[in-house]
Order: C-alpha cells, then structure tokens, then sequence
RNA sequence: GGGCGGUUAGCUCAGUUGGUUAGAGCGCUUGCCUUACAAGCAAGAGGUCACUGGUUCGAGUCCAGUACUGCCCA
C-alpha cells in the first residue's frame, strides 16, 4: 500500500514541507471582511529584536498556538498578529558591547544615524531568526501582517497616541530625581529598577559646627553628657554623596534641636556652609528599638537633594539649594551643577567613579579623625534591570504621562461602575472605591474593566498583582536617553519663536495664556494644522514646548527654520508596546481590520509583565481605541532547570527550541510544553546535554522525550489503522452498537472530546494534554486495538470502521498541540478512507480547517464504561495471576468463569474479548457454583470467580492469595470503622454510606473467595 | 516590611465543591523483539501528602501557626 507510514514517525520529513502547504492554502490568513461575532483574535507578545527566542517562548507561542488553531477549527474568524518589539535599551545595549568588543568604537565615536543603522542590521538579522523560529514551532500567525514596533504603521500609531496625550495634557514636562543608569546614561522607570540586598556599611561622619554649641546637662541623645557640641555626626550609606549636602536635618522632638536648629555646619572637604534644619522625616535614635533605622541613627541626617527622593522632598519642603556633584556616566563632576568646587580637595575628587570617590571620601574623613564608626549594614539597593549596576538617584528634566490626572474628554461612560457602587467622591473627583484614582484618568481606565468584570486573568490570583500596581501607580516617566526607539515629537524654543512660527497663535491665545506656565497645553492651530504646546519657565526664559501631529513634516519644519529643535530622547519602549493590539490592526485609522478585530479577546503571557506591560495595554487601549484590548490575560509559568534557577546564558543552561525541534521534533516539543502546563507559577525541567546527529552537543531535557515518544505512539497506532482499512466499511452499514468494545470505546471516545473542548475552554492546558494521551496510549492503542486485531482476524469489519472514526477525531483533538504530524497523518488517512465518519461525508482536505468534534452526549455511555471496566480488570487479573506463575507469555491457558445473572450473560457474550486479551484457549461461563480444580488458580474479581486451570505452582498461589487477602482485609477493617461510626451514619450523605456498604459488600465477597481458596490448598 | 506561590513516589508534576485502597510520566524490578510501535508490550515494587494544632462523621484538600523555599512590590 503506498499509504504505509515508516515504522518511526520522523518529524523532519515531514515539518517543513506540512507548514510550507498551510502557508500557500492560506490557512492562516485573517479575513477582516469576514464580518460576524465568531472571531478570535491575539496578539503575538512581540519578542524583542535583542536575541534569538528560548524556551519560554516557545512555551508562550505553543499556548497562543493551541488556541488559535482550536478556535479556527471551531470555524472562527481568527487572527493571530506575529510581530517584534525593537526593546530600546536591550537591543541597544547589546549592540553597543558587541561593536565596543569586535572593533572597539563606542556609540558616541559613531553620528547617531549611522549607529542606528548599525542596530537596524541587528534588528533585521533577529527579527529573521525569530521568524525562522516561530515557523518551525508551528505558530499559525498571519504572517502577510507581521509588524515591528518601530515600523511605519506602529510609528504613525505612536505619533498619534503622543500627540493625543500631550494635548489631552495628559504629557508633561518635569524635573524631578529619577531612577538613573549611569552605565547605559539613561533614566529607568520604577518597574525597571530590581531591588538587591547589598552587604554594604553605615558610615559614621562628623560634620563640624560652625562654632561650638553649649548644650546643658540632662538633655538626651547619645551626645548627652557632652556640655559643648562642636560638631554633629550623620551616618550615611553613600559617603561620597556629601560633596552636595545643603543641609543637616534633625527631628523636632529631638530635645537637642532647640538649641541646634538654625545653627551652622561646615561641610568637610567642600568648606559649604549649610543649616541645621528640623524635618519630622528624621528618624529618632534608639539603640534598643525593632526599627533598625532607628538602631543605626545618630538623630542627625544629611540631606542632598540632589542625590536622594527623601532628602529631595526634605529640600523642598524647606527650600534648600539643590546640589548635583554626579556627571552622566556617575562620575564626580563640577559641570552638571556644582558651582563651589574650589577647594583642592574637592578637585582632587572631580572625575573619580562614584565607587572611587565613595573610599575616597571615606579616607578623608578617617584622615581628618573625622570618622566617627563604621557598620556593616545589609540593604536593599536599586539596580538596573538591563545593566545591573546600582542605580543612582539623579536630577534631570524627563516627560512624564500623568496616570492620574482627570481626562477632561474621557472617551468612557462610568455609569455602569456607579451602579455597581464602585465608585466613591473625594473633593468633588469621582474615584474608584477606596483608592485615590479617578474613574476617568489612565490609571482608572486601566483598572476599570478588572473592576466590572470585563478583564479576566487565568490563574485569577494574578488580578491582584495588577490592581495594587494600578492602585500605587506614580507618573510614568516615559522618556529614554537612547538613540535607539521612537524620537520624541516634541519641539523646543523660546516662547517668542512660536509667535514668528505662528502668527495666529495670537488670534487664539492671550500673551498672559501663552506665558503662564501653569497651564498644562494649549492647543492651536499652524498653517490649519492643529498642534499643542506647554510653556515652561526654565532660568530666565520662557520655553513652548511644541507636540506635531503624525504626517506632517511641513510644520517641523517650519518649527526647526524658527529656531526650535526637536527632543533628541526617545520613547520608553513600553509606550509603543501599550499600543500593541491596536497600532497592529492600523490605528489611528479606522480600518477594517480594526473594526473586526479589536477589541481582541485573550493575552497569553508571563508575569514578569503584568504590571510592565499588560496594564499599560489595558490603559491605553480604552484611552486611544476606547476599549480594552482582551477580555483575557492568560498567565503562564516561567521555565526553570532542574535546580530551580533561571534559565540563563551566563548560567549555561538556557535550552534553545530549535535543538529540541531538530532532535525530538516540534511536536514532541510542544506537547511536553502543553503538558508541563498547569496553574503554577514556575515549572523546572531538568537539563542535559545531548549529542545531536550532527555531531553539536546541547542543552536538552528528558522531558522531551515524553513529548516524543507520545507523537510515536500516535504514529504507529495510525500505522496500524491506515493497514488496516482495506475494505472498511461506510459507517451507515456497520453496527457499533452491538459489539460492547465498539460501545466503549465511542463512550471513552466522546468523553474525550468533552474533555478536551472543557479543558481549552478553562485554559488548563495538562489537561487537554493527558485527556488525549490516556485516551490514544491507555484506551485506544491497549485495549480497543487490540481486541480490534483479534476481531478483524475473525473477519469482522465494523471494527474498521471505528478504528478510522476514532483515529478521525483523535487527530482532530491533538491537532492543536501537535499540528505537524496530525496533519500528515490527515493526509494519509484521507487517501484511505476520505468517508469515514457518522453521517459519512467526505472529510475535509486539510486538518487545520477542519472542524472540531463536538461531543455526542448519547454516545457517552455509563452502562458500557462499567461492564468494560469489568471485563477489563478479569483481564488484568488472569495476566496478574499467569505472571505470577511462571506461565509463558505464548501458552494459552483454558479458564472457568462463575458468575450470576447478567453479569454471566455479559461475560458468556465477551468470551471471545476475554481469550485473545488473556490468552486463553478455552474459556466457559458457569451460573453454577464450580468445584475448583485442583491445578486451578482462583481469581476473585468482586462477584465474579475465575478459574484459571493447569497453572498452579501451589507456593506462588498461596502467596498471591495471602497478599490478596492481606489487602481485602485492610479495606474492610477501614469501611467497616467508618459504617459503626453512628455520626457517618447520621451525617454523611446517603449517597456516600450507600456506596460504602455497597463496597464493604463486594470486598467481603471477595475475601470470603479468597479464604476458600486458601483453604483447598492446604 | 507588604503581596502572591510552592513543599505529594528516587526525579518532574497532577489531584475539581472535603468522601472508595492518593494518581501520571520518567526512573527502578521481572518477563517478553507477541505482524502498529523496544521511543514498545505485560506484570510489579515504591508515598506518615513539610511540621504542629484546629474544624469535621471524614482532611492531601478547609482554618491557624511553624519551618524551609521561590517570585513580585516597596
């Protein structure tokens, strides 16, 4: 037969020739004419550019997988949207190392083109290699849509959401202490800032008085018993910090502070003159206290502004000079602010690295004899989560997008959260219940839909990781010190220069609008071109800044001719990420696209993002498209080695799919990953080393070979159902109700398929995995195979036609999770038997759009599942007992059946099923009670005795039956405690004491057969 | 410090609203190359469900606490 599958299902033969035939019969491919609610639609996670994908991608993209193929063959209209993310900071990062090491030039040493250029190159070469990747894992994405965040489409998009939140004055210009890198010289967002626990030191410094202070005796602090204080000591984490001190603070309530506060300090090294303030924010000190600040201070704290977000409130609270003594790259600098760097110490210090400058500054002290003590003190400390280096607090003018500020236009009605109570009134701002958010600002928006119940996250738990983000959220700063991203549409120039730009400005807008800078934006027109602008006072002068619509570079222009100059940072990476479901499908254009598929319906992702990245979509989608982007968030498990570690480069045990794809193959890979999926948060998977065919050694993990062995199993059992259709019958002339395996096995068959659509359904992934590999390896390949074997040898044909119904709908099932080799198999099947179903209609052409089974509930049937499992466990029973004695696997034994009633007829019409499983030869059924034997082994499988005759070897026999009864008796004593319990009696349900004696009956039956058999052998 | 998880067989994990003798895969033992499959078949061994207490007729499951461990946030 030319149909006949190699004996080993091998995934490379197959893979690219199946996915190059659903690329050209444009399987994947969306319609967004196609109109009507049954559509589907998600958006790929856009991997970033920076490096090839792992195996958590391939875990994200096999689940995304599963569901878009399940819904397309539920006959949706689906859309998968495949795209990459250009990852600002990362994919700049990378290249930077990489073009420093191979020609050792550095990013300033190229013009800023060309350097982008350079990072295009990278960007190309990955987003092919991503590509290549999802493609061999099966991803059904539309690929004619792919997209990139930086492309034309997504950039248009960008433009317009800027310029839609800048003249909403929901975008603002503001300086303020960020979160800064020094070794990628840009500003981090909180979220982008990890927390580490460094084993760091307090360093105890004094800090000299201007003149001695006279403190009388009995006033408490540590320095008490000192009569005349001439100086104060801080203690403090970040010595070198100190060089732009512009004050000491100490508590109010310190009973020192009335005769301190006001008073002088000279600050060692800088020779500044700096106050004593009071400042509530001091902690008191107080060696005995459980708060270890209060261990560690002196009451006594330096405040630099400019260096610290607490010292920062503390400076403007009372007014202080703001002192910046840190360069861009976090080295000492006298050029970004620090105007009394004069004495020579002081210079001795310019240009050192912060950690220099730190032992430095500490040194000086120790020299000067004015270092008091040092500690050693363990905490935590901000570190970039791109370069890791500790972050460093540090002044700079940034935008910020305003999360809570009251949209003026919001694009969305609250009424329905009013009715739920969900809202509550604070100073005449309608907010959400119980936080500070108001119901129309970008963060109320985003929270919104998670509070009425639109927003689901699977497993539930993660709703709460994003609300009390959503609820603790500060501005969002969103510009980045990088060549590499979107540029900032907004540009700068005297006020002055607008009015020249744009005479009628004037007509528009009043001089005393134009230069109050309090006011957030104003918009007006250019050249018939709406455009808005924000003033700001920065030293003497007045500055617009000016945001430009997408399209049209006329008016830059003419900005730039009058003087002004474009932002020259980018945008955070996320703001074109939050645009994602949305900037895809085309907006700000209303095309048709967009109106089919948006809003989407499920987000598959990691929870790494959630706050990252998902709540922004969320926010952004109701704020730009005016609604949420997914009903949906499906949070899957991060992949761990068998240690528990990350997955990593540096760590070596990272597992690229594309080796587990060219050893196992990708369903294999797929199915492990689908399996692997439960509700949890992590997962390990135990890696080694694996030598490919072509002589590579790479990581892997035995995981897979599960994964492998299953698309094996599938295959070989296909073998044998595509050997066997010659002549099988159409399904109108065959009678599965008749034979009990043909019942069963259509019963295990549709419960399967309920199973299956219930676990897609409720996204548990294992689920669906081990429905369908118990009902292919346990149910249809152990037993209805081969009691199918024996039957077509016995010239029965319905069993062919069953075997093709059942292969049918398997292949169907598991298409999802294994698309490649299903499919193949699809095709041969189809030469076979094209009819081969319940209303025989010729099956579809290719199996990813073919329908999904729907379960028939009357084939579902009880009554069949019961007599089988019976049948069933005699089987197993009779192989127990032939292993046990000796028995060859090849001798047929013959066999005496008692049982009574409908059970007997049962098991008289199964004769047959009985002697092939069990290898019997001559098998009766008696209604009489049968005189064992002598040479007989007897079986007891609850009411039903068997007989198993000529095989006793009476030693094997007396210990089976012995362990048997060991076993019974240990199950009856337990029933038989709970059924004299008088309050199980009373208080369990009828239902459970029912099926208790019913069961204490069947054990005591059992164990009574088991003594009599013990008894005649001795 | 706040929040969310995890701890079940040697390993990796399931275990639904509490209810038969707690399951699977891998690994292990024994026997089989049985005409789909040795990446297989048949049979089997292996668990004080982290610990302590509580609720209940009944707890792996619910509650409280302890230990260890992981992640997120500050």
């Amino acid at each position: 037969m030319t149909s006949e599958l190699a004996k080993t299902y091998d995934p490379r033969s197959v893979e690219e020739e199946i996915y190059r035939r659903w690329i050209e019969a444009g399987v994947f491919d969306a319609d967004p004419d196609g109109g009507g609610p049954r559509k589907f639609c998600m958006v790929i996670p856009p991997p970033n550019v920076t490096a090839a994908l792992h195996l958590g991608h391939a875990l994200n993209n096999t689940l995304q997988d599963v569901l878009i193929r399940w819904r397309r063959m539920q006959q949706y209209n689906t859309l998968w949207m495949p795209g990459t993310d250009h990852a600002g900071i990362a994919t700049q990062t990378v290249v930077e190392k990489r073009i420093l090491a191979e020609e050792g030039r550095r990013r300033t040493d190229f013009p800023r083109d060309e350097f982008v250029a350079r990072i295009r190159q990278w960007k190309d070469e990955y987003e092919q290699r991503i590509t290549r990747q999802l493609k061999r894992m099966g991803c059904s994405c539309d690929w004619r849509r792919q997209r990139f965040t930086m492309d034309d489409v997504c950039a248009r998009a960008v433009r317009a959401a800027f310029f839609k939140l800048f003249a909403d004055g929901l975008i603002y210009r503001g300086k303020r202490l960020v979160n800064w890198d020094p070794a990628t010289q840009t500003v981090l967002a909180d979220d982008e800032v990890e927390h580490e626990q460094v084993q760091g030191h307090f360093w105890y410094l004094r800090y000299p008085l201007t003149e001695p202070v006279k403190i009388p005796r009995g006033t408490g602090g540590q320095e008490a018993p000192a009569a005349t204080m001439t100086h104060v000591t801080v203690a403090t984490t970040r010595p070198e910090t100190m060089l732009g001190d512009t004050a000491v603070a100490m508590h109010p309530a310190d009973p020192r502070a009335k005769y301190l506060v006001g008073k002088k300090i000279r600050l060692p090294i800088v020779g500044r003159e700096i106050p004593i303030i009071a400042d509530e924010h001091v902690v008191l000190p107080d060696p005995g206290s459980d708060d270890e600040k209060a261990r560690f201070s002196t009451g006594f704290l330096k405040v630099t502004p400019a260096h610290d977000p607490d010292d920062w409130a503390i400076g403007v609270r009372h007014g202080l000079p703001v002192i910046n003594v840190l360069a861009p790259d976090g080295s000492i600098s006298d050029r970004h602010g620090w105007t009394d760097c004069t004495a020579p110490e002081a210079q001795n210090l310019v240009g050192m690295d912060r950690f220099e400058a730190r032992e430095a500054v500490v040194e000086f002290f120790r020299r000067e004899k004015l270092l008091e003590d040092v500690r050693d003190y363990t905490h935590p400390v901000g570190h970039s989560y791109r370069s890791h280096v500790p972050i460093e607090p540090y002044l700079s003018d940034q935008w910020y997008v305003a999360v809570k500020r009251p949209i003026a236009n919001c694009p969305l009605s609250i009424d329905n959260l009013k009715k739920q109570n969900l809202t509550e009134d604070r100073d005449g701002v309608t907010c959400l219940a119980g936080t500070d958010i108001p119901v129309n600002s970008l963060a109320g928006l985003a929270l919104m839909p998670l509070l009425d119940g639109r927003l689901k996250f699977v497993p539930d738990r993660y709703a709460k990781t994003y609300q009390s983000w959503l609820e603790n959220l500060r501005d969002w700063p969103i510009s980045r010190q990088l060549w590499w991203g979107h540029q900032i549409p907004a540009w700068k120039g005297p006020v002055e220069q607008l009015f020249g730009a744009a005479p009628k400005i004037r007509q528009n807008v009043t001089e005393s609008q134009l230069c109050d800078t309090r006011l957030f934006t104003i918009c007006t027109r250019i050249q018939d071109v709406d455009v808005a602008f924000q003033t700001r006072h920065e030293g003497d002068t007045i500055y617009a800044y000016v945001c430009v619509p997408e399209n049209h570079p006329e008016i830059e222009q003419l900005l730039e001719n009058s003087g002004f100059t474009r932002d020259e940072d980018v945008l955070d990476t996320w703001f074109s990420s939050a645009l994602w479901p949305f900037s895809t499908l085309g907006w700000p254009e209303e095309k048709p696209e967009l109106r089919t598929f948006y809003p989407g319906d499920v987000l598959c992702t990691a929870r790494e993002i959630i706050t990252l990245w998902v709540s922004r979509m969320v926010m952004m989608g109701q704020y730009c498209a005016g609604d949420i982007p997914f009903h949906t968030v499906f949070i899957h498990a991060m992949i761990q080695d068998g240690e528990g570690r990350k997955m990593s480069k540096s760590l070596g045990n990272g597992i690229d799919p594309l080796d587990i794809i060219d050893s196992h193959g990708a369903d294999a890979m797929r199915f492990t990953l689908v399996s692997m999926t439960t509700q949890t948060q992590d997962v390990r998977m135990p890696v080694q080393s694996m030598t490919l065919p072509d002589g590579r050694t790479v990581n892997s993990s035995p995981k897979f070979d599960v994964g492998r062995n299953f698309a094996n199993k599938l295959w070989n059992a296909s073998r044998f159902v595509l050997m066997n259709l010659e002549g099988c019958p159409a399904w109108s002339d065959i009678r599965p109700g008749q034979e009990l395996s043909d019942r069963w096995i259509l019963s295990r068959l549709n419960a399967a398929v309920r199973e299956a659509t219930r676990a897609l359904h409720e996204y548990r992934f294992n689920e669906l995995a081990d429905t369908l590999y118990h009902f292919l390896w346990d149910d249809f390949c152990d037993w209805y195979v081969e009691i199918a074997k024996a039957r077509i040898v016995a010239g029965q044909s319905d069993p062919k036609a069953v075997l093709a119904h059942c292969l049918d709908v398997v292949l169907r099932l598991l298409h999802p999770v294994c698309p490649f080799i299903t499919e193949a198999i699809w095709a041969k099947l189809n030469e076979v038997a094209p009819v081969r179903s319940p209303g025989d209609c010729q099956a579809e052409e290719t199996l990813a759009r073919a329908a999904w089974p729907q379960a028939d509930a009357a084939a579902v049937n009880v009554k069949a599942d019961g007599e089988f499992d019976l049948l069933r466990q005699i089987v197993r029973e009779i192989r127990n007992v032939r292993t046990q004695h000796n028995v060859p696997p090849g001798r047929r034994v013959d066999a005496i059946v008692e049982a009574a009633g409908e059970t007997a007829e049962l098991i008289d019409a199964n004769r047959d099923l009985l002697a092939s499983q069990a290898q019997l030869g001559e098998a009766s059924v008696s209604q009489k009670p049968v005189k064992a034997p002598s040479d007989a082994a007897a079986l007891a499988v609850g009411s039903v005795k068997v007989f198993v005759l000529g095989i006793v070897d009476r030693r094997a026999e007396l210990a089976r039956l012995g362990k048997q009864k060991e076993t019974l008796v240990k199950g009856i004593r337990g029933i038989e405690g709970k059924l004299d319990n008088e309050n199980f009696i009373k208080r369990a349900p009828p239902d459970v004491v029912q099926r208790e004696r019913q069961r204490l009956g069947e054990l005591r039956a059992e164990l009574n057969a088991v003594e009599k058999s013990l008894a005649a052998l001795e």
